[in-house]
DNA sequence: GCAGGACG
DNA sequence: CGTCCTGCA
């Protein structure tokens, strides 16, 4: 996924409370996916796969953006979330490797639960994951129900959030994806929703990436980080075979071009070049104004019609995430904001 | 993913 | 107390 800039990067440790009362778009397609392989059915018979409401609707992405949601307004962060829109052209080759994969991998499940083997039915489950766009429409209509910002992008969703936090509209950019980087974010923080958990042992530490440093500590233009990455490869390109991230940087830096790059090496220029290097410098975006991008009121009744009459949420989940908005002084109660109500 | 309980 | 496990809908 994306592309992978670790080794240019100097990632600095950050935590959610040094984003108290800054603008933060969230990556909201890939944070979902996190959700849908994540929250599910570990039980022994039960078929790994995201956890759903009785009538068979999956519910695990809401269960997730509900908890995180609802954490980062109690930590005085500003949420915006962001999901993907259409995938450009360039990225067909990608996303149909990527569905193959899942279709194999749900052939594998289909045949793992069917001898009843539970145990590799459940590994197999994670690779299956769909995240359809009713599934985004509904993601949107909570945290809409929530006063969050929430839209889909036009394309794709952390270039949109990138794009906007070079205008000045966000302070920073969360996602996994290194790619941010390179849609011209300025401030782009890796862990951010996952800060203070833990994976496998270790506690997982929010990171903060900014772009003009991996630009000044590499010596490098923002045209040809772009090449670096193209060269290295990418979800619109496979790159140029024999270029890693080390020889890359030495390339670009030498040759200044990718067309300079393979004439020096003998290597065939990348197809479409000028296309794939026009979305990462000029990315389709909607307009998004800065009215749209400001936190409201809860709509506490609207949030529990869609949550415990609508999806058999417990009420405890509910109240819980209701206290946390509460703190955050988001929740209206006879016409006066909670927070000066204790 | 997180909260909460069991366990040691 | 930290770690492991389970339920969540």
């Amino acid at each position: 996924m994306g592309c992978n800039l670790r080794d240019l990067a100097n990632a600095e440790d950050t935590t959610m409370d040094a984003m108290k009362g800054k603008k933060v778009g969230i990556d909201s397609f890939l944070l979902a996916f996190q959700f849908l392989t994540t929250i599910r059915d570990r039980s022994p018979t039960g078929d790994g796969g995201p956890l759903r409401a009785d009538n068979g609707k999956v519910v695990a992405h809401l269960m997730g953006f509900l908890s995180r949601a609802s954490l980062l307004l109690s930590k005085g962060v500003k949420p915006v979330f962001i999901f993907d829109g259409k995938h450009p052209e360039l990225k067909k080759d990608e996303m149909d490797a990527r569905r193959e994969r899942r279709e194999q991998a749900e052939a594998d499940w289909k045949a793992a639960l069917a001898v009843g083997d539970f145990a590799t039915a459940h590994k197999l489950a994670q690779r299956c994951v769909k995240y359809t766009p009713e599934m985004v429409e509904e993601s949107i209509e909570m945290l809409t129900l929530m006063g969050i910002p929430a839209f889909r992008a036009e394309a794709e969703g952390e270039a949109q959030a990138a794009v906007m936090a070079a205008k000045g509209q966000l302070d920073a950019v969360a996602t996994q994806d290194w790619d941010a980087l390179l849609y011209g974010a300025p401030t782009v923080i890796r862990n951010f929703t996952s800060d203070g958990s833990k994976r496998m042992g270790r506690i997982v530490r929010a990171q903060r990436i900014e772009l003009e440093q991996i630009l000044a500590d590499n010596e490098l233009s923002r045209d040809q980080l772009i090449d670096l990455a193209i060269m290295i490869g990418t979800d619109f390109h496979p790159g140029i075979k024999g270029i890693g991230p080390k020889t890359g940087l030495k390339l670009i830096k030498e040759h200044d071009t990718i067309e300079a790059v393979c004439a020096a090496k003998g290597k065939e220029i990348p197809e479409r070049l000028d296309e794939i290097r026009e979305i990462f410098r000029d990315h389709p975006v909607v307009e998004v104004s800065d009215e749209q991008l400001e936190q409201g009121q809860v709509d506490v009744d609207g949030l529990k019609k869609f949550l415990v009459e609508d999806r058999q949420f417990s009420q405890k989940r509910f109240d819980n995430a209701m206290d946390l908005l509460e703190d955050a002084g988001l929740v209206r109660t006879g016409g006066q904001t909670s927070l000066f109500s204790f």
